[in-house]
DNA sequence: GTTAAAG
DNA sequence: CTTTAACAACGCTGC
DNA sequence: GCAGCG
């Protein structure tokens, strides 16, 4: 029999036999047995980049956590960031090695989140990032028929694209990019292939940050540019099933569902090969004109803080008399 | 999961 | 000594 | 510091 205690790679991983949460169907065993097989894909999308993680702990609600905690060993690598949101430092893991990922398994880490730039070269993305949400409800298909529009308007501008499943329900289109990018040219970008995308099936595909404004289309998020994370390659997803964001070629789209990719099957199906190969495109220089259209493009978020701000004034005003 | 305070 | 509680997010944008 | 969203 198993034990529910062991020590891998000099890491005291514990509790092993305990559900990992309600209705994620899968133990924290099968997370840590999960995250070690699959360490060699992963650790690449991870290394070098501030991480951010989400926690699940027994009977609790799920959290996503920054800051390393204090009692983090002093062998986990870090990077101290200073956050104008809430005014202080805030430790960054930088998951470089099997060491310090089978930690986080330890902690009960599931979904592993890097920024879109390495420490190396903050405010240097590798990649553009085309968010695929689908409304609520909605049939995968319509989220791989927004895929191909925004791998359409890539073509239309001389640009390459690869695909992954969120986990979730959506998919993210990654544009590997050159080392001279900023984060500024890449948000901007970015903006600019969201709207093409949007103009190319305005019926299917929204650019509106409002969710009431999407009206049952997919939602073509452009903001997972600049500071934020996006869920890695090979991560895991806190939902039914643990599913994990996973690679497809353009070709399979239609083939697959998000739910084809979870902690059980992914094991195997990278094992003697990189779900990668011969699907990410080299990085590439942006074009200065699709830079120059994104700077164009207003910012849908002001007009939405706008009405939002003036709501909840009426709201306060309602009641308190 | 871990630590520190309370019982 | 054992139980319980507290803790664990930020970027984006303009007002 | 906040709305809205991820
Ligand atoms: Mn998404
Ligand atoms: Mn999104």
């Amino acid at each position: 029999m198993s034990s529910a205690e062991q020590t891998r790679d000099g890491v005291s991983l514990t509790n092993l036999d305990q559900p990992l949460a309600p209705d994620a169907g899968a133990s924290k065993r099968d997370l840590v047995d999960y995250l070690d097989a699959v360490h060699g894909r992963l650790l690449p999308w991870l290394r070098g980049r501030p991480l951010s993680v989400v926690r699940v702990l027994r009977g609790q609600a799920p959290f996503m956590q920054k800051n390393l905690p204090k009692y983090t060993p002093d062998w986990v690598r870090r990077t101290s960031v200073w956050a104008e949101a809430s005014h202080r430092d805030v430790s960054y893991a930088l998951c470089d090695d099997r060491r310090t990922l089978l930690w986080f398994a330890n902690q009960r880490a599931v979904e592993y989140h890097p920024t879109l730039s390495t420490v190396d070269r903050p405010g240097h993305p590798t990649d553009l990032v085309l968010d695929l949400d689908p409304p609520e409800g909605a049939d995968f298909g319509v989220a791989v028929a927004a895929a191909r529009l925004v791998r359409q308007a890539l073509a239309d501008v001389g640009l390459a694209g690869a695909v992954k499943t969120s986990g979730a329900k959506g998919l993210h289109v990654l544009v590997p990019v050159d080392g001279a990018t900023s984060a500024e040219e890449a948000a901007a970008a970015t903006r600019a292939l969201a709207v093409r995308a949007e103009r190319l099936d305005p019926a299917l595909a929204t650019t509106a940050f409002i969710r009431e404004d999407r009206g049952g289309r997919v939602f073509v998020d452009s903001t997972r540019a600049g500071g934020a994370s996006l869920v890695a390659a090979f991560s895991p997803r806190l939902r039914p099933g643990l599913p994990v964001s996973y690679p497809v070629g353009w070709d399979d789209l239609d083939a697959v569902v998000p739910a084809d990719f979870t902690v059980r099957t992914v094991p195997a199906l990278v094992a003697d090969r990189d779900p990668w190969a011969g699907l990410l495109p080299p990085p590439q220089p942006l074009p200065a004109d699709l830079v120059e259209q994104g700077r164009g493009i207003p910012v849908a978020r002001v007009q939405a803080m706008h009405e939002g701000r003036r709501r909840a004034r009426a709201r306060r005003a309602a009641q308190s008399p």
